[in-house]
DNA sequence: GTAAAACCCTTGTGTTACCCATAGGTCAAG
DNA sequence: CTTGACCTATGGGTAACACAAGGGTTTTAC
């Protein structure tokens, strides 16, 4: 089958197959007249491997390493393993922040309800804005200066 | 004062400074012998802004614009609360995702304390993996983006 | 007084996982 | 034999910076 082909009965485009094959993940056969890129059954299982990766948050080149390591014979599983298990903790901590910009968000939606719109005045820019706390900004200097 | 020392007062680096200057959220003025770009207490009330901002969802380009609306007199609240308000289902979709991607996650380690790390088999790469539930093949349309 | 450290400038490249545009070749159908 | 659908390769765009290179300037220390 040809490009389109495999992408429509994985449910991906055709772009995304052509990347994958630039990326190391797939190996298609030539066809030796027209150049054209041919797949088999094996390549489809391989790209329903590379998506249910994708979905388990492996990244495109992590994916190629464990294809590799399979296609030479190895075993990817405990490097799948670690990696899965590294991951994780990463994954809650960006849990953990989306959470809290919600809640930001929430809040000043909430906030800004009465909050009049207040054109600029020189002082402020927007008051919405300008009324949240500020992001942890690390160390504070007390060094002043105005040019 | 210099592109550094702004930096240190907001808790940014350097380069995070310039980056907003190159996409037109600062201002600076150059010194006219040197041409190093000075700054004062309005650059660094814009940068914190800027940072507040970010933290609520903002991208870059957006608060530009806000940024060029106020410097144009008009009030950018309105914006700012629309922007937001379209913004928040995303960012709970994302959580939802993440949400999901933590639990594959887990399952996929706690299934696999007892399953053998089975060596490749020319039908198998890694059962770790194709054990897992194949990605809905149909329609598509999913923000990805990990680690 | 001067040399080195520290900082400034601009420009360009890399990151992630694709999407889209271009230009031109190929193939199945009418 | 001409569409129209599909193929190829190449190159550019996305978000928000990080980092390196090459070269000028300022500050600091001896």
């Amino acid at each position: 089958m040809k490009v389109s082909e495999l992408a429509r009965l994985a449910g991906v485009t055709a772009e995304t197959v052509r990347h994958y094959i630039r990326e190391g993940l797939l190996h298609p056969e030539r066809h030796p007249e027209n150049g054209y890129q041919l797949f088999g059954q094996k390549d489809l299982d391989r790209l329903r491997f590379i998506q249910r990766a994708r979905t388990l948050g492996f990244g495109v080149a992590e994916i190629r390493d464990i294809l590799d390591h399979a296609d030479h014979g190895d075993s990817p599983c405990p490097m799948v393993r670690d990696l899965l298990a590294s991951r994780l903790p990463q994954i809650r901590d960006r849990i953990r922040e989306l959470q809290s910009l919600a809640s930001r968000m929430e809040q000043a939606l909430a906030a800004w309800e009465e909050m009049p719109d207040g054109t600029p005045d020189g002082h402020s820019l927007c008051r919405l804005i300008e009324s949240f706390p500020e992001p942890l900004t690390a160390g504070h200097e007390t060094g002043e200066e105005t040019r």
